[in-house]
DNA sequence: TGGGTATGAATGAAGG
DNA sequence: CCTTCATTCATACCCA
Protein backbone atom coordinates (compact mmCIF):
# COMPACT_ATOMS: atom_id res chain seq x y z
CA UNK A 1 0.00 0.00 0.00
CA UNK A 2 1.16 2.90 -1.11
CA UNK A 3 -0.94 5.35 0.59
CA UNK A 4 0.18 8.78 -0.13
CA UNK A 5 3.27 7.69 -1.70
CA UNK A 6 2.65 9.91 -4.49
CA UNK A 7 5.07 9.00 -6.72
CA UNK A 8 2.81 7.59 -9.27
CA UNK A 9 3.67 8.91 -12.61
CA UNK A 10 0.96 10.80 -13.96
CA UNK A 11 1.50 9.66 -16.87
CA UNK A 12 0.36 6.40 -17.98
CA UNK A 13 2.52 4.30 -20.48
CA UNK A 14 0.72 1.29 -19.83
CA UNK A 15 1.31 -1.77 -20.91
CA UNK A 16 3.34 -2.55 -24.05
CA UNK A 17 6.46 -4.12 -22.43
CA UNK A 18 8.64 -4.93 -24.84
CA UNK A 19 8.63 -4.72 -28.82
CA UNK A 20 6.22 -7.11 -29.71
CA UNK A 21 2.74 -7.48 -27.50
CA UNK A 22 0.88 -10.70 -27.23
CA UNK A 23 -2.15 -11.25 -29.32
CA UNK A 24 -2.17 -7.82 -31.33
CA UNK A 25 0.00 -8.69 -33.77
CA UNK A 26 -0.18 -12.11 -33.78
CA UNK A 27 -3.21 -11.87 -36.06
CA UNK A 28 -5.09 -12.05 -32.57
CA UNK A 29 -7.62 -9.09 -33.94
CA UNK A 30 -9.65 -10.75 -36.31
CA UNK A 31 -13.35 -11.88 -34.92
CA UNK A 32 -15.46 -9.75 -33.45
CA UNK A 33 -15.56 -6.35 -34.39
CA UNK A 34 -17.67 -5.99 -31.01
CA UNK A 35 -17.06 -2.32 -29.68
CA UNK A 36 -17.75 -3.56 -26.30
CA UNK A 37 -14.91 -6.04 -26.19
CA UNK A 38 -11.18 -5.22 -27.43
CA UNK A 39 -9.78 -8.35 -27.64
CA UNK A 40 -6.22 -6.81 -27.82
CA UNK A 41 -4.97 -2.94 -27.96
CA UNK A 42 -6.83 -1.36 -31.12
CA UNK A 43 -3.93 1.25 -30.90
CA UNK A 44 -0.46 1.61 -30.48
CA UNK A 45 0.43 2.01 -26.74
CA UNK A 46 4.30 3.50 -27.10
CA UNK A 47 6.79 2.01 -24.77
CA UNK A 48 8.41 4.54 -22.28
CA UNK A 49 11.54 4.28 -24.33
CA UNK A 50 9.75 5.38 -27.76
CA UNK A 51 8.10 8.05 -26.35
CA UNK A 52 11.10 8.97 -24.74
CA UNK A 53 12.75 9.15 -27.93
CA UNK A 54 9.83 11.37 -29.72
CA UNK A 55 9.96 13.69 -27.20
CA UNK A 56 13.25 14.33 -27.35
CA UNK A 57 13.21 14.94 -31.48
CA UNK A 58 10.10 17.02 -30.76
CA UNK A 59 11.97 19.44 -28.42
CA UNK A 60 15.68 18.86 -28.63
CA UNK A 61 15.50 18.70 -31.91
CA UNK A 62 12.57 20.56 -33.02
CA UNK A 63 11.13 18.25 -34.93
CA UNK A 64 7.33 19.10 -35.32
CA UNK A 65 6.00 17.84 -39.04
CA UNK A 66 8.75 14.80 -40.43
CA UNK A 67 8.11 14.24 -43.36
CA UNK A 68 7.23 10.70 -44.70
CA UNK A 69 10.85 9.08 -44.88
CA UNK A 70 11.83 10.73 -41.84
CA UNK A 71 8.61 8.88 -39.94
CA UNK A 72 9.55 5.97 -41.65
CA UNK A 73 12.85 6.25 -39.98
CA UNK A 74 11.54 7.51 -36.91
CA UNK A 75 9.19 4.50 -36.66
CA UNK A 76 11.96 1.89 -37.85
CA UNK A 77 14.19 3.23 -35.18
CA UNK A 78 11.15 3.17 -32.45
CA UNK A 79 10.23 -0.32 -33.58
CA UNK A 80 13.12 -1.77 -31.87
CA UNK A 81 11.37 -0.58 -28.55
CA UNK A 82 8.00 -1.99 -29.60
CA UNK A 83 5.68 -2.35 -32.00
CA UNK A 84 5.15 0.17 -34.20
CA UNK A 85 3.89 1.71 -37.61
CA UNK A 86 4.58 4.87 -38.99
CA UNK A 87 1.32 6.46 -38.73
CA UNK A 88 1.84 6.09 -35.21
CA UNK A 89 4.67 8.09 -35.22
CA UNK A 90 2.51 10.71 -37.92
CA UNK A 91 0.21 10.82 -35.28
CA UNK A 92 1.82 11.49 -32.27
CA UNK A 93 3.80 14.36 -34.00
CA UNK A 94 0.73 15.81 -34.81
CA UNK A 95 -1.14 15.60 -31.77
CA UNK A 96 1.96 16.92 -30.12
CA UNK A 97 1.76 19.43 -31.51
CA UNK A 98 -2.02 20.41 -31.39
CA UNK A 99 -1.89 19.94 -27.93
CA UNK A 100 0.74 22.33 -27.40
CA UNK A 101 -0.79 24.62 -29.55
CA UNK A 102 -4.26 23.85 -27.67
CA UNK A 103 -3.04 24.42 -24.61
CA UNK A 104 -1.27 27.57 -25.10
CA UNK A 105 -5.05 28.78 -26.34
CA UNK A 106 -6.69 27.77 -23.08
CA UNK A 107 -4.28 29.01 -20.85
CA UNK A 108 -4.15 32.49 -21.68
CA UNK A 109 -4.99 34.82 -24.15
CA UNK A 110 -7.05 38.05 -24.22
CA UNK A 111 -5.82 39.07 -20.27
CA UNK A 112 -2.38 38.72 -21.14
CA UNK A 113 -1.10 38.19 -17.48
CA UNK A 114 -2.71 36.39 -14.94
CA UNK A 115 -5.82 37.83 -12.85
CA UNK A 116 -5.26 38.92 -9.60
CA UNK A 117 -8.33 36.91 -8.67
CA UNK A 118 -6.01 35.73 -5.54
CA UNK A 119 -5.99 32.13 -6.73
CA UNK A 120 -3.74 32.08 -9.27
CA UNK A 121 -1.07 33.19 -7.00
CA UNK A 122 1.13 30.58 -7.72
CA UNK A 123 2.96 30.69 -11.16
CA UNK A 124 3.46 27.10 -12.31
CA UNK A 125 0.61 25.38 -11.17
CA UNK A 126 -1.73 27.39 -13.53
CA UNK A 127 0.47 26.20 -16.43
CA UNK A 128 0.12 21.64 -15.10
CA UNK A 129 -1.90 21.47 -18.36
CA UNK A 130 -0.15 18.97 -20.33
CA UNK A 131 3.12 19.04 -18.36
CA UNK A 132 5.57 18.07 -21.45
CA UNK A 133 9.18 18.00 -20.65
CA UNK A 134 11.96 16.52 -21.92
CA UNK A 135 13.04 14.15 -20.06
CA UNK A 136 16.15 15.92 -19.80
CA UNK A 137 15.94 19.38 -22.03
CA UNK A 138 14.37 22.15 -20.40
CA UNK A 139 11.60 23.86 -22.93
CA UNK A 140 10.75 26.89 -20.56
CA UNK A 141 7.33 27.78 -22.51
CA UNK A 142 7.07 31.51 -21.83
CA UNK A 143 3.61 30.29 -20.66
CA UNK A 144 1.41 33.62 -20.15
CA UNK A 145 1.87 36.23 -22.68
CA UNK A 146 4.37 33.92 -24.24
CA UNK A 147 3.53 32.42 -27.83
CA UNK A 148 6.20 30.60 -29.00
CA UNK A 149 7.65 27.94 -28.21
CA UNK A 150 12.05 28.36 -27.63
CA UNK A 151 13.74 25.46 -28.77
CA UNK A 152 17.25 26.79 -29.52
CA UNK A 153 18.01 27.48 -33.09
CA UNK A 154 21.05 24.81 -31.76
CA UNK A 155 18.49 22.47 -31.49
CA UNK A 156 16.39 22.98 -34.67
CA UNK A 157 19.91 22.89 -36.93
CA UNK A 158 21.31 20.31 -35.03
CA UNK A 159 17.58 18.62 -36.30
CA UNK A 160 18.93 18.93 -39.63
CA UNK A 161 21.68 16.50 -39.26
CA UNK A 162 20.22 15.10 -36.66
CA UNK A 163 17.60 13.41 -38.55
CA UNK A 164 19.75 12.48 -41.35
CA UNK A 165 21.93 10.72 -39.31
CA UNK A 166 18.76 10.43 -36.50
CA UNK A 167 21.44 9.95 -33.58
CA UNK A 168 19.13 9.14 -30.88
CA UNK A 169 21.31 9.04 -28.19
CA UNK A 170 21.44 6.15 -26.23
CA UNK A 171 18.31 6.98 -24.04
CA UNK A 172 19.56 6.31 -20.66
CA UNK A 173 16.67 4.85 -19.38
CA UNK A 174 16.03 3.71 -15.62
CA UNK A 175 14.88 5.93 -13.15
CA UNK A 176 12.52 8.33 -13.94
CA UNK A 177 9.76 7.48 -15.97
CA UNK A 178 7.25 9.83 -15.64
CA UNK A 179 8.39 12.03 -18.23
CA UNK A 180 5.60 13.44 -18.82
CA UNK A 181 3.59 13.11 -15.51
CA UNK A 182 5.29 16.12 -12.85
CA UNK A 183 2.67 18.28 -12.84
CA UNK A 184 1.91 19.82 -9.32
CA UNK A 185 -1.68 21.89 -9.23
CA UNK A 186 -2.25 23.26 -6.01
CA UNK A 187 -5.25 23.44 -6.16
CA UNK A 188 -5.43 23.94 -2.74
CA UNK A 189 -7.61 26.75 -1.63
CA UNK A 190 -10.05 26.14 -5.11
CA UNK A 191 -13.12 25.87 -2.43
CA UNK A 192 -12.36 29.10 -1.03
CA UNK A 193 -15.96 29.59 -0.38
CA UNK A 194 -18.17 27.27 -2.66
CA UNK A 195 -21.17 27.51 -3.00
CA UNK A 196 -22.24 25.25 0.24
CA UNK A 197 -20.92 27.61 2.46
CA UNK A 198 -24.07 29.84 2.37
CA UNK A 199 -26.69 28.62 0.78
CA UNK A 200 -25.38 29.11 -2.54
CA UNK A 201 -28.26 28.14 -4.42
CA UNK A 202 -29.85 31.48 -5.02
CA UNK A 203 -26.93 33.09 -5.36
CA UNK A 204 -26.09 31.59 -8.29
CA UNK A 205 -28.50 32.91 -10.28
CA UNK A 206 -27.33 36.17 -10.34
CA UNK A 207 -23.51 35.82 -10.31
CA UNK A 208 -24.07 34.56 -14.25
CA UNK A 209 -25.83 36.14 -16.23
CA UNK A 210 -23.95 39.32 -15.35
CA UNK A 211 -21.07 38.38 -15.19
CA UNK A 212 -20.48 36.30 -18.56
CA UNK A 213 -20.59 39.57 -20.90
CA UNK A 214 -17.97 41.19 -18.76
CA UNK A 215 -14.20 40.28 -18.84
CA UNK A 216 -13.49 37.83 -16.22
CA UNK A 217 -13.31 40.04 -12.35
CA UNK A 218 -10.24 41.47 -11.47
CA UNK A 219 -8.47 39.94 -14.59
CA UNK A 220 -6.30 41.67 -16.62
CA UNK B 1 -3.11 7.77 9.41
CA UNK B 2 -5.60 9.94 7.63
CA UNK B 3 -3.58 10.08 4.78
CA UNK B 4 -5.13 12.91 2.68
CA UNK B 5 -8.02 14.27 4.66
CA UNK B 6 -8.79 15.13 1.62
CA UNK B 7 -10.82 18.12 2.31
CA UNK B 8 -10.83 19.22 -0.72
CA UNK B 9 -14.06 20.40 -1.43
CA UNK B 10 -17.58 19.31 0.07
CA UNK B 11 -19.90 18.49 -2.68
CA UNK B 12 -19.75 15.76 -5.05
CA UNK B 13 -22.69 15.14 -6.21
CA UNK B 14 -21.73 11.37 -7.79
CA UNK B 15 -25.46 11.33 -9.02
CA UNK B 16 -26.57 14.43 -7.48
CA UNK B 17 -29.84 12.91 -6.54
CA UNK B 18 -29.73 15.17 -3.77
CA UNK B 19 -28.39 18.82 -3.93
CA UNK B 20 -25.04 19.72 -4.54
CA UNK B 21 -25.22 22.31 -2.11
CA UNK B 22 -25.31 19.91 0.18
CA UNK B 23 -22.15 19.26 1.82
CA UNK B 24 -20.33 22.35 1.63
CA UNK B 25 -20.00 22.99 5.21
CA UNK B 26 -16.26 21.63 5.19
CA UNK B 27 -14.96 24.17 2.97
CA UNK B 28 -12.83 26.52 4.59
CA UNK B 29 -10.50 25.04 6.57
CA UNK B 30 -7.25 25.28 5.26
CA UNK B 31 -3.79 23.38 5.90
CA UNK B 32 -4.96 20.11 7.55
CA UNK B 33 -2.08 17.74 9.37
CA UNK B 34 -1.37 16.32 5.96
CA UNK B 35 2.41 16.60 4.78
CA UNK B 36 4.29 15.01 1.96
CA UNK B 37 1.30 14.90 -0.48
CA UNK B 38 -0.45 17.50 -2.14
CA UNK B 39 -3.62 16.98 -0.54
CA UNK B 40 -4.76 19.40 -2.45
CA UNK B 41 -5.28 16.70 -4.19
CA UNK B 42 -3.60 16.21 -8.58
CA UNK B 43 -7.24 16.90 -10.15
CA UNK B 44 -9.47 19.46 -10.05
CA UNK B 45 -12.43 18.88 -7.80
CA UNK B 46 -15.26 21.17 -8.63
CA UNK B 47 -17.47 22.79 -6.82
CA UNK B 48 -20.95 22.72 -6.60
CA UNK B 49 -21.76 25.78 -8.32
CA UNK B 50 -19.01 25.22 -11.03
CA UNK B 51 -20.78 21.80 -11.90
CA UNK B 52 -24.15 23.40 -11.76
CA UNK B 53 -23.07 25.99 -14.13
CA UNK B 54 -21.08 23.83 -16.46
CA UNK B 55 -24.38 21.43 -16.46
CA UNK B 56 -26.55 24.10 -17.15
CA UNK B 57 -24.41 25.47 -20.01
CA UNK B 58 -24.58 21.86 -21.31
CA UNK B 59 -28.12 20.84 -20.93
CA UNK B 60 -29.83 24.11 -20.95
CA UNK B 61 -27.46 26.24 -23.87
CA UNK B 62 -26.33 23.42 -25.79
CA UNK B 63 -23.03 24.05 -25.24
CA UNK B 64 -21.30 20.78 -26.26
CA UNK B 65 -17.97 21.53 -27.39
CA UNK B 66 -17.13 24.75 -26.09
CA UNK B 67 -13.95 26.87 -28.29
CA UNK B 68 -10.56 27.82 -26.82
CA UNK B 69 -12.26 31.26 -26.24
CA UNK B 70 -15.72 30.40 -24.78
CA UNK B 71 -13.54 28.09 -22.33
CA UNK B 72 -11.50 30.84 -21.00
CA UNK B 73 -14.41 32.72 -20.11
CA UNK B 74 -16.46 29.77 -18.76
CA UNK B 75 -13.28 29.29 -16.34
CA UNK B 76 -13.43 32.88 -15.77
CA UNK B 77 -16.42 32.85 -14.73
CA UNK B 78 -15.97 29.41 -12.78
CA UNK B 79 -12.87 30.94 -11.23
CA UNK B 80 -15.19 32.84 -8.80
CA UNK B 81 -16.31 29.63 -7.32
CA UNK B 82 -12.81 27.78 -6.87
CA UNK B 83 -9.63 27.45 -8.66
CA UNK B 84 -10.11 26.17 -12.23
CA UNK B 85 -7.93 26.12 -15.20
CA UNK B 86 -9.23 26.21 -18.78
CA UNK B 87 -8.10 22.42 -19.60
CA UNK B 88 -10.51 21.50 -16.71
CA UNK B 89 -13.70 23.27 -18.69
CA UNK B 90 -12.48 21.95 -21.49
CA UNK B 91 -12.18 18.36 -19.98
CA UNK B 92 -15.30 18.57 -18.28
CA UNK B 93 -17.20 18.82 -21.06
CA UNK B 94 -14.66 16.54 -23.09
CA UNK B 95 -15.89 14.00 -20.77
CA UNK B 96 -19.36 15.16 -20.58
CA UNK B 97 -20.69 14.77 -23.77
CA UNK B 98 -18.50 11.30 -24.25
CA UNK B 99 -19.90 9.70 -21.16
CA UNK B 100 -23.53 10.45 -22.19
CA UNK B 101 -22.76 8.99 -25.37
CA UNK B 102 -20.75 6.24 -24.44
CA UNK B 103 -23.96 5.27 -21.96
CA UNK B 104 -26.25 5.74 -24.51
CA UNK B 105 -24.50 3.41 -26.76
CA UNK B 106 -24.48 0.65 -24.03
CA UNK B 107 -28.03 0.85 -23.37
CA UNK B 108 -28.84 0.70 -26.44
CA UNK B 109 -26.39 -1.38 -28.44
CA UNK B 110 -27.16 -4.93 -27.34
CA UNK B 111 -29.84 -5.40 -30.29
CA UNK B 112 -27.32 -5.16 -32.90
CA UNK B 113 -23.57 -6.97 -32.48
CA UNK B 114 -21.54 -7.93 -35.17
CA UNK B 115 -19.30 -10.18 -34.68
CA UNK B 116 -17.15 -11.18 -37.57
CA UNK B 117 -16.24 -8.08 -39.08
CA UNK B 118 -12.13 -7.80 -38.81
CA UNK B 119 -12.22 -9.32 -41.87
CA UNK B 120 -8.66 -7.85 -41.79
CA UNK B 121 -6.48 -10.94 -40.89
CA UNK B 122 -3.24 -10.08 -39.55
CA UNK B 123 -2.22 -9.01 -42.90
CA UNK B 124 -2.40 -5.30 -42.71
CA UNK B 125 -0.11 -5.10 -39.71
CA UNK B 126 2.97 -2.98 -40.92
CA UNK B 127 1.16 -1.78 -44.48
CA UNK B 128 -1.97 -1.32 -43.08
CA UNK B 129 -1.95 2.51 -43.79
CA UNK B 130 -1.95 2.77 -47.72
CA UNK B 131 -0.75 5.73 -49.14
CA UNK B 132 -0.86 7.59 -46.24
CA UNK B 133 3.04 8.54 -46.06
CA UNK B 134 2.68 8.87 -49.83
CA UNK B 135 0.30 11.86 -49.36
CA UNK B 136 2.57 13.93 -47.10
CA UNK B 137 5.76 13.45 -49.43
CA UNK B 138 4.92 16.85 -50.07
CA UNK B 139 7.22 18.54 -47.95
CA UNK B 140 10.40 17.06 -47.42
CA UNK B 141 11.74 19.36 -44.92
CA UNK B 142 8.95 21.87 -43.75
CA UNK B 143 11.33 23.18 -40.54
CA UNK B 144 13.85 25.06 -41.94
CA UNK B 145 15.82 26.34 -38.70
CA UNK B 146 13.28 28.69 -37.80
CA UNK B 147 10.21 26.80 -36.14
CA UNK B 148 7.64 28.18 -37.37
CA UNK B 149 4.76 28.37 -35.05
CA UNK B 150 2.88 31.81 -35.77
CA UNK B 151 1.28 33.37 -33.37
CA UNK B 152 -1.92 31.47 -31.73
CA UNK B 153 -3.62 34.18 -30.04
CA UNK B 154 -4.54 36.14 -32.84
CA UNK B 155 -7.63 35.01 -35.00
CA UNK B 156 -10.43 34.60 -32.40
CA UNK B 157 -11.84 37.88 -31.72
CA UNK B 158 -14.78 36.23 -34.04
CA UNK B 159 -15.16 33.10 -32.19
CA UNK B 160 -15.08 35.18 -28.68
CA UNK B 161 -18.16 36.75 -29.59
CA UNK B 162 -20.07 33.57 -30.12
CA UNK B 163 -20.27 32.93 -26.36
CA UNK B 164 -20.97 36.78 -25.47
CA UNK B 165 -23.94 36.68 -27.87
CA UNK B 166 -25.10 33.89 -26.15
CA UNK B 167 -28.12 33.87 -24.55
CA UNK B 168 -26.17 32.82 -21.19
CA UNK B 169 -28.35 32.45 -18.37
CA UNK B 170 -31.59 34.19 -18.36
CA UNK B 171 -31.69 34.16 -14.57
CA UNK B 172 -32.63 30.77 -13.90
CA UNK B 173 -29.76 28.52 -13.16
CA UNK B 174 -30.59 25.10 -11.75
CA UNK B 175 -33.35 22.88 -12.05
CA UNK B 176 -31.25 20.84 -14.08
CA UNK B 177 -32.12 17.84 -11.88
CA UNK B 178 -30.96 15.29 -13.93
CA UNK B 179 -32.51 12.85 -16.09
CA UNK B 180 -30.57 9.97 -15.49
CA UNK B 181 -31.85 7.01 -13.77
CA UNK B 182 -29.05 4.95 -13.06
CA UNK B 183 -25.56 4.64 -13.97
CA UNK B 184 -23.98 1.69 -15.16
CA UNK B 185 -20.78 1.77 -16.00
CA UNK B 186 -18.21 -0.73 -17.12
CA UNK B 187 -15.26 -1.00 -15.43
CA UNK B 188 -12.69 -2.97 -17.33
CA UNK B 189 -10.13 -2.76 -14.64
CA UNK B 190 -6.97 -4.44 -16.53
CA UNK B 191 -4.61 -2.67 -15.64
CA UNK B 192 -0.80 -3.39 -16.68
CA UNK B 193 1.39 -1.18 -17.58
CA UNK B 194 4.83 -2.64 -16.96
CA UNK B 195 7.72 -1.37 -18.85
CA UNK B 196 8.48 1.61 -17.52
CA UNK B 197 12.16 2.27 -17.34
CA UNK B 198 13.01 -1.27 -17.34
CA UNK B 199 14.92 -2.06 -19.78
CA UNK B 200 16.35 -0.83 -22.57
CA UNK B 201 20.12 0.52 -22.90
CA UNK B 202 20.36 -0.22 -25.75
CA UNK B 203 22.84 2.07 -27.83
CA UNK B 204 20.60 3.80 -30.22
CA UNK B 205 23.17 5.39 -32.40
CA UNK B 206 23.34 4.46 -35.48
CA UNK B 207 22.52 5.34 -39.06
CA UNK B 208 19.68 5.25 -40.28
CA UNK B 209 19.90 7.28 -43.58
CA UNK B 210 21.86 4.15 -44.68
CA UNK B 211 19.62 1.64 -45.64
CA UNK B 212 18.16 0.09 -42.63
CA UNK B 213 14.72 1.34 -43.52
CA UNK B 214 13.05 -0.14 -45.91
CA UNK B 215 12.75 2.29 -49.24
CA UNK B 216 11.24 5.18 -49.28
CA UNK B 217 7.80 6.14 -50.14
CA UNK B 218 8.52 7.59 -52.99
CA UNK B 219 5.13 7.40 -54.90
CA UNK B 220 3.58 4.54 -55.09
C1' DT C 1 -10.89 -1.31 4.72
C1' DG C 2 -11.90 -2.60 0.37
C1' DG C 3 -14.80 -2.58 -3.56
C1' DG C 4 -17.32 0.10 -6.76
C1' DT C 5 -18.51 3.94 -9.16
C1' DA C 6 -18.04 8.58 -10.91
C1' DT C 7 -15.12 11.42 -13.16
C1' DG C 8 -10.78 14.17 -14.11
C1' DA C 9 -6.94 13.73 -17.16
C1' DA C 10 -4.37 11.96 -21.01
C1' DT C 11 -3.73 10.57 -25.53
C1' DG C 12 -4.17 7.70 -29.81
C1' DA C 13 -6.81 8.10 -33.95
C1' DA C 14 -9.66 10.44 -37.10
C1' DG C 15 -12.67 13.80 -39.17
C1' DG C 16 -13.13 18.13 -41.60
C1' DC D 1 -4.00 22.45 -38.79
C1' DC D 2 -7.92 22.22 -35.55
C1' DT D 3 -11.58 19.76 -33.41
C1' DT D 4 -13.71 15.76 -31.91
C1' DC D 5 -14.25 10.89 -30.56
C1' DA D 6 -12.97 6.81 -28.05
C1' DT D 7 -10.47 4.53 -24.54
C1' DT D 8 -8.10 4.06 -20.80
C1' DC D 9 -5.68 5.38 -16.48
C1' DA D 10 -5.86 7.42 -12.00
C1' DT D 11 -8.13 9.02 -8.25
C1' DA D 12 -11.80 10.97 -5.18
C1' DC D 13 -15.30 9.34 -2.60
C1' DC D 14 -19.11 6.58 -1.27
C1' DC D 15 -20.87 2.59 0.83
C1' DA D 16 -21.18 -1.90 2.91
Amino acid sequence: MDQNTNFHQQQQQQQQQSNEDAGAAAGGKSSSGSYLCRQSSARWIPTGDQIRILRDLYYNYGVRSPSAEQIQRISAKLRQYGKIEGKNVFYWFQNHKARERQKKRLTADQGCCYSGTGEMTDGGSTVGWFGFETAFQVTPWPYNCGQEIVTPATAAAAAARAIETLPLFPVHAQEEQNMNGNYQQHQSRRGGRPGGGGGNGASLELTLNSSYFEPPPSSM
